[in-house]
DNA sequence: GCTTTATTGTCACGTGGGTGACAATAAAGG
DNA sequence: CCTTTATTGTCACCCACGTGACAATAAAGC
């Protein structure tokens, strides 16, 4: 087994890691955070589990991955020495959206989200979460889409695509959620990057199969059936 | 053309904007942001160009879009009213990834981005923007690769996710850039989502138009000719 | 060094979704 | 209300990529 690297200030600075910290605030940090060991192939953390540490990666690459539809995963990125990783944890009640392993051997060390932020921002954690909820958030929800995009047939990302526009766009209705927004086929095949034939095809399955109907030109979906095309378990998102 | 809304602080609260925020703060911020009616169509930023401004949607909705290699427009988002969007502006030194424009008529609100983090958290725009590009940096590269792997090839798809890992894990060499990684075929077809047959492929033509070559189990990239098989403009990224 | 296991290379075959072409509607505009 | 334009519906055809099935290497373990 490696030996248990010095993790100082130099370190931190040899890796570019949080350049705009003062010295001070960097040895601060250090002394809040834990050191772990380890081996290829561990998992940190699965997806669906509460987000309650930020991690930064000292050595060795961390891989994220994710379930697909058809029970493969899905590699979402490959994390390099000097980076932190899992920081859904910086945002609210924030599940983890993917699984994290040791793709080598690691060394990585952990700190809490709202130590992390008041010792080098020098700010309150909950207005710091709730304003990264606010303009990170959604891309967050983008980067959420387009990795359930990954393996996904283009049913499924049709349904991907119409349970966000529904958290967005939609309001209540007896029959459903309704979407306040006039949505050609097209639109929607720029979505999901699909043909504007083949979406007419598959929104018409839909409609048959009672995931959603048309009222006009507007559209009523069904967020849980669209949730079980989509391939999502029950308890995501 | 629609009457000019109020845009007060009961505005902001009924779109439930900056929850965090005292109203005192929200005063301040409303004072500081201008005013734009914005007609269907209408371009409000491009992307590449600098990120300067924060905005807010207050009524409308806002469609963020991408050119695909073959010319195409992919539709990356919608966003509706209350939402803030052109956040690459809170990160130093980025330029627009999506272009955005009136998706319907809309009502916008900008601000400088300096002037919305000193206001609305109190702390120096420089620490803030350099611990966004720390810590959610990655995600917005993953999402920019995401994006950009719609309407893709798998060829393209490849030489996307090779330059995004020669960025991470690269070194330079006489021979052009060498991935300090032991990917396999599947790895890489794990990460852009394809089989491992077709990924064997594809790596071999690319080795055959000298985009790549083997030394062992590393991987020696040029770069330049990647982002030419991806389809990106030279400029990019 | 030899065996075992992981990785790469190569095929034949099937299929989901792209493309083009057009008809049938529905919306918009005068 | 009637014309024009946008959107939806449907089909035939094609192709890039997935799948399964092996052989050929290369790496790892003993």
């Amino acid at each position: 087994m490696a030996r248990t690297p010095v993790l100082n200030v130099t370190t931190i600075r040899r890796l570019k890691a949080f350049p705009w910290a003062s010295d001070q605030q960097v040895e601060r940090i250090l002394s809040q955070m834990d050191l772990h060991h380890i081996e290829k192939r561990t998992v940190l953390f699965n997806e669906g589990v509460p987000s309650d540490s930020v991690y930064f990666l000292i050595s060795g690459v961390v891989k994220l991955s994710l379930r697909s539809p058809d029970e493969e995963r899905v590699l979402v990125s490959l994390i390099s020495p000097g980076e932190l990783f899992g920081i859904t944890s910086l945002m609210p009640g924030m599940y983890r959206a993917f699984r994290s392993e040791a793709f080598s051997d690691c060394w990585v060390s952990s700190v809490r989200p709202d130590v992390f932020v008041t010792t080098l921002l020098n700010v309150p954690f909950t207005d710091f979460s709730a304003l990264m909820e606010g303009t990170v958030g959604r891309w967050f929800a983008l980067l959420y889409r387009y990795t359930h995009f990954q393996g996904s047939s283009l049913r499924q990302k049709l349904a991907l695509a119409l349970l966000e526009l529904a958290q967005k766009f939609g309001t209540q209705d007896a029959r459903g959620t309704m979407l306040i927004l006039q949505l050609t086929h097209e639109d929607l095949a720029d979505l999901v990057g699909a043909s504007r034939q083949k979406v007419t095809e598959h929104m018409q399955e839909l409609a048959r199969q009672q995931v959603l109907l048309r009222d006009g030109r507007k559209l009523i979906v069904h967020p849980d059936r669209l949730r079980e095309v989509a391939g999502l378990l029950l308890d995501e998102k």
